[in-house]
DNA sequence: CTAATAAATGCACGATTTTGCAGTTTTAAG
DNA sequence: CTTAAAACTGCAAAATCGTGCATTTATTAG
């Protein structure tokens, strides 16, 4: 085993387990305690983790960078959003919202789509900006700050004007009664007006978001016309919704 | 066998098992170690694989990651834009065009500084949104894919309304004659814009932009108040630029 | 086809890297 | 304070590497 094989070994365990052993690491490769200790020392000393008796944690990264994302179950939602992939077609004037389920999406659409997409994010601006058949047009007005999206007067104006032929709209809450709520009362208004600009709404979530609730409305259930989760269209968590009339992918 | 071929070989066993041995190669391929030895040398400088002792591994991909954008000559750019930090106070309404320049600056923006700030730029905004005391609007309008720039009549029109204290101009190119200069047309007419809407200009560049010209004219010296390069403001470099009335920090 | 030239290969040998071991020091917990 | 585990240090054996050089193989010009 070349010692490359060994530090990427144990990194990897480092980030399954958040935190490895000396000794545990030197029985599992079967090495010497000294030998995995020159490599922790050395991956230390090159900042991929730290140090501590007995073993290594994590470095703490010090996120100092914006521009990194964090972006969490990033496998989980990259099922769903393939899913969804079939949905687009040339020539289509999209519409995107925020949120982290629909940045993945941005980055799995196929290269060779020719569409018009309007965004007032800006990681999926980002994104989508490196996309070379895109033309991308950005909603602006005043920033959300932690979000990172465009919200205000200024948003509802643009958005009113655009006539699209489809949207995917981030959810942070769902359910049966209220449909889609929000917890900031400006997004839920931005929200409101992209889905009223659109001939189909696409929801895009992980099931965990089924049947919770926030303060601010956004739609109800028969505005949408598409859902995508990580279930099977047939799982019976997704009944009382497929009843209300939405189509489930 | 030809060289060719085994370069092949060795390629796709390495995709294969995610790594290759010298005495394993040179076994399979009945060789000596110093020809495989040679071999991974020689894919190692093509940026082919990556030569560790014992063998070789693959490359780490450079994370095809669009959040990470490289600063070139960052410290050198850190010192410029350091001068030009005693420019701003608060409560100011300022602007802010593109540029790798500006963004370094956008980092080094106190936390504690109140004031508004317009941008066009996505790099730029994302930084900012960091800031806790920024007020910040992003100027929508179709994106310029490479630039990260929202372009077009849209962006025109917000910025005339602006009423601005301050605006910092991303500098292509500069000279005697011609003042700014850009590469693009559609940047160079929202530029133009931005400095009608400032009742300051600022200016940030290294040197070596100094005397160079791009097509497309943005406006003359006289309408830039200061500007800011590396250099000392008595270097004689700058002295025409200083005959001609800019201020040089 | 032949001779001249360039490229590739294998070998020898000194230099470098890696690894485990023994002895000593440091650390953390009772 | 005591003690056992963990870490560090120096060292030697083994593996791997780089380089110069001779030999073989391939290429090109005439």
């Amino acid at each position: 085993m070349l010692k490359a094989e060994r530090h990427k070994y144990i990194m990897t365990k480092l980030i399954e387990d958040q935190k490895v052993v000396t000794t545990d690491l030197a029985l599992a490769l079967d090495l010497s305690e000294d030998t995995i200790r020159r490599d922790l020392n050395e991956l230390d000393s090159k900042k991929q983790l730290e140090k501590v008796y007995g073993g290594a944690v994590q470095v703490k990264q010090k996120s100092a960078n914006v521009f990194d994302i964090a972006i969490s179950a990033e496998e989980e939602k990259k099922k769903i959003v393939t899913k969804a992939l079939s949905l687009l077609h040339d020539d289509q004037v999209i519409i995107m919202s925020g949120g982290s389920t629909n940045l993945v999406f941005a980055k799995l659409i196929p290269a060779d789509l020719k569409a018009t997409i309007y965004t007032y994010s800006l990681p999926i601006a980002m994104q989508l900006s490196q996309h070379p058949n895109i033309d991308l047009i950005f909603i602006g007005g005043k920033m959300q700050k932690n979000a990172m999206v465009t919200i205000g007067m200024d948003v509802i104006q643009v958005v009113s004007k655009i006539k699209a032929d489809i949207c995917f709209i981030g959810a942070s809450s769902i359910n049966i009664k209220q449909g889609l709520t929000e917890v900031g009362y400006e997004i839920s208004i931005v929200k409101k007006a992209m889905i009223e600009a659109s001939d189909r709404v696409v929801s895009m979530f992980a099931s965990n978001k089924l049947n919770t609730k926030m303060p601010h409305g956004v739609c109800d259930l028969t505005q949408l016309d598409t859902i995508v989760t990580e279930l099977e269209p047939e799982d019976e968590r997704l009944d009382e919704y497929r009843k209300s009339g939405v189509f489930i992918l």
